[in-house]
DNA sequence: TTGAATTAATAGGATCAGCC
DNA sequence: GGCTGATCCTATTAATTCAA
């Protein structure tokens, strides 16, 4: 699905053929469990006191990666559309949900069902959504609203930084870019494509007096970084600020370095140690993320088991009741019929 | 400190595809 | 052909970063 590409420097980058077409419930769940994802590491960095000063990381370009990882073939463009689009969504059922509970309260009665037991016309009526499914729904609030506490506790506790979502402590131009492609065979083979494929050009080196290069320092971080891939998305290029956004793609074109040859065989081999390290915690993460969505999906299994356990118990109480009142019903016609039979006439 | 550049979030509208 | 829903595109605003 990558189609690895030469950019005009002689170096590869990863053109990746999106899918086209309606998101399945599938992709709306990887998505969401994507910005769940995307939520948590960041307010776990937002702890950190590293704070504003690092630039900020393409969250989108993350999620999309996230999104590929877990066999959801969108761009980055596409997930930020889905959602928006999903958002909106989400906020015109809560609004409908938390005042038809508010009148529900002032009346003692509901005149209004709930979203879910409503007609697709009648949604269509009151201008929600026609079709958000409950379980896309309760999967956004999870996030959503864990989203909101988080904020609210973590700019609590980070006093007088209240900036605390968008902070990125990751070095963008740092660790990411620009193996030089002696490296690739380096780099574990555990690692996924979309990490291992591409390797941009080589950056500018920095200037000797420039402080310690974070180029050579592991990010002691265990996600994927954004990955200089080409949307194959055609039109994403004007001078809007929005297009400005979605030009973010892919970075490095142009800057390959001219450095000198000792300071490249040193920055190899220091290039080469933090790949490794990087690499390796990478797949870590990696393994961490797949146990916990494989305990999520038992969790989910086992609801569902007791869920339909629960409704078999009660189908069969119901029955069994049923089949209580009707032997009851027929003895008591037998008794009356013996009765009747048996009176003196 | 300030202003430019960049990114994220949001909203409105256009376009496309499927259905009747 | 019209309608509807989903996707995509564009503009705007606020937040953030960084260099002068």
């Amino acid at each position: 699905m990558h189609l690895v590409m030469a950019d005009q420097g002689g170096n590869n980058i990863v053109m990746r053929e999106y899918r086209k077409g309606n998101w399945t419930v599938n992709e709306t769940m990887v998505l969401i469990e994507a910005k769940k994802m995307d939520d948590e590491r960041r307010m776990k960095k937002s702890g950190d006191s590293e704070g504003r000063s690092k630039p900020t990381e393409l969250r989108w370009k993350w999620v999309e990666d996230y999104c590929w990882r877990k066999g959801c073939l969108r761009s980055q463009n596409q997930c930020n559309d889905k959602w928006d689009n999903l958002m909106r969504d989400y906020k015109k059922v809560r609004e409908y949900q938390r005042r038809t509970a508010e009148t529900a309260e002032g009346n003692n009665h509901n005149n209004e069902g709930s979203y879910w037991e409503m007609e697709k016309n009648a949604r269509k009526e009151k201008n929600l959504p026609s079709n958000m499914l409950r379980q896309i729904y309760e999967h956004l609030e999870e996030v959503v609203e864990k989203k909101g506490i988080q904020r609210v506790v973590a700019a609590g506790e980070s006093g007088p930084n209240p900036n605390i979502p968008y902070v990125m402590d990751r070095p963008m131009t740092s660790v990411q870019p620009s193996l030089p492609p002696l490296l690739q065979h380096q780099l574990p083979a555990a690692i996924p494509p979309a990490i291992a494929l591409p390797l941009p050009a080589l950056p500018p080196l920095p200037p000797p007096t420039a402080a310690p290069a974070p180029l050579v320092q592991p990010s002691p971080l265990p996600y994927a970084q954004p990955l200089p891939t080409v949307d194959s998305d055609t039109s994403e290029y004007s001078d809007s600020p929005a297009k400005r956004r979605r030009r973010s793609g892919g970075n490095g074109e142009g800057t390959s370095g001219t450095a000198s040859a000792n300071n490249s065989n040193e920055v190899g081999t220091a290039i080469s140690k933090s790949a490794s390290i990087i690499a390796e915690a990478i797949q870590a993460s990696e393994e961490r993320e797949e146990r916990r969505h494989r305990d999520l999906v038992s969790l989910h299994e086992r609801r569902l088991k007791i869920e339909e356990s629960r409704t078999e118990i009660n189908k069969n109480g119901i029955d069994g009741l049923v089949a209580a009142i009707n032997k009851l019903a027929n003895s008591i016609l037998t008794l009356a019929s013996h009765n009747n039979q048996s009176a003196p006439k």
